[in-house]
DNA sequence: GTTATGATACCGACCGGTCGGTATCATAGG
DNA sequence: CCTATGATACCGACCGGTCGGTATCATAAC
């Protein structure tokens, strides 16, 4: 095996250990030492390819933004009519709440980390703008389309994504009270019909 | 003064500091040998108090518990039409946003430790709870009194909750970028009313 | 009124352990 | 030979929590 080679497998195999324990027990509540070790690794390696254990969250974070896109363009270059669009998103998203549990906490936990840390800040905004741009587009072809009334389209983005990681966030502190995959789908549709009852 | 009002004090200066240093820098950041410092007891006074440094946080839980019934049964026991109650109620819950946001980061903090701790999580439960049990209550009393639609008054209440959270989550994460109290009245407001065009 | 007694409140040095990070050296690929 | 790579020993700071001891005060016996 090349050096090269070799070098990338060890960064590569940092990067996976990393991405399993932060999932397991939480990024501040893993040890590089763990990490290392987890990884079959020295700590020297460690620090050879990643400057802090925070650069190691960076990178790990960097592959999710771009994990995210195709999944995104999926919903966000449909042609089909918008509300039905969007119930489809919500049912997409849906499946996020019935997968991995650990991935979800990992989120909350950056959330966190975000609230006090700029630079992790700045990756976590990255992927609220993202979705947030991509729905706001959505609802704007449904306004030029006419299948969506007029209305404030950058709000309409941002209140479906809070609405989506409000409910990622409840079912994360109540998760066998309720079916929140079926909350969200609700709440979408909630959100076409409306609820209050015309006169 | 009394040696029982003396350790009554005492028992609030650690709370009153722990408050404030939770809120500045965090839970986990924050040292018990700070908290003592700040509030000017020793350690042995800290854990004479209390058993260990998450039991105060959990004080600090239920005092806010205490003090959301009172703005809660504002709204709760409204009696004018319910619409217009949810938009007050959504007017109100905006006003969090104009406030301390060390606070908010606390919450954010505190959820996210919840994830992994259940007796946190317990506390926070509860919370959530108070909140989806309030907006349920009151939208079946605009299901009954005909102001809304017939609707699954239980998703719409966790609905309810997990878009005011999705928001306050989303003003943690992006401060600058909008006007996020005007987001969640807008969010309500196109709950109520709906976004779909009707044919 | 005074003193003995026991409980409560409090003090602060200290503990074992963990942490992220560094300095130094070995070695193998080029 | 020499540099990229990685292994090991180690650092100082800090952590939550413990513990032996003391100061203070309410109560009750005398």
């Amino acid at each position: 095996m090349n050096k090269a080679e070799k070098s990338q497998e060890t960064h590569g195999k940092i990067l996976e250990a990393a991405r399993a324990l932060f999932a397991d027990q939480g990024y501040e509540a893993t040890g590089v030492a763990l990490i290392c070790q987890e990884a079959g690794v020295s700590k020297g390696a460690f620090y050879h390819h990643f400057p802090s254990k925070q650069a190691v969250l960076m990178a790990i974070l960097d592959e999710w933004l771009v994990a995210l896109r195709p999944g995104l363009d999926l919903w966000a270059g449909s042609d089909r009519p918008v509300p039905e669009t969007l119930a489809f998103a919500a049912d997409a998203a849906g499946t996020v709440f019935e997968g991995d549990p650990r991935t979800r906490r990992l989120l909350l936990e950056l959330w966190s980390l975000a609230s006090r840390d700029p630079a992790v800040a700045e990756a976590a905004r990255d992927q609220f703008r993202v979705y947030a741009a991509g729905l706001t587009g959505l609802l704007e072809r449904g306004s030029r389309e006419g299948s969506l009334r007029k209305l404030d389209t950058e709000a309409g983005g941002r209140v479906l994504v809070s609405l989506a990681v409000g409910t990622l966030l409840s079912s994360l502190l109540d998760p066998s009270r309720a079916d929140w995959s079926a909350v969200l789908k609700q709440g979408v549709a909630m959100l076409l019909s409306g609820i209050a009852q015309e006169r």
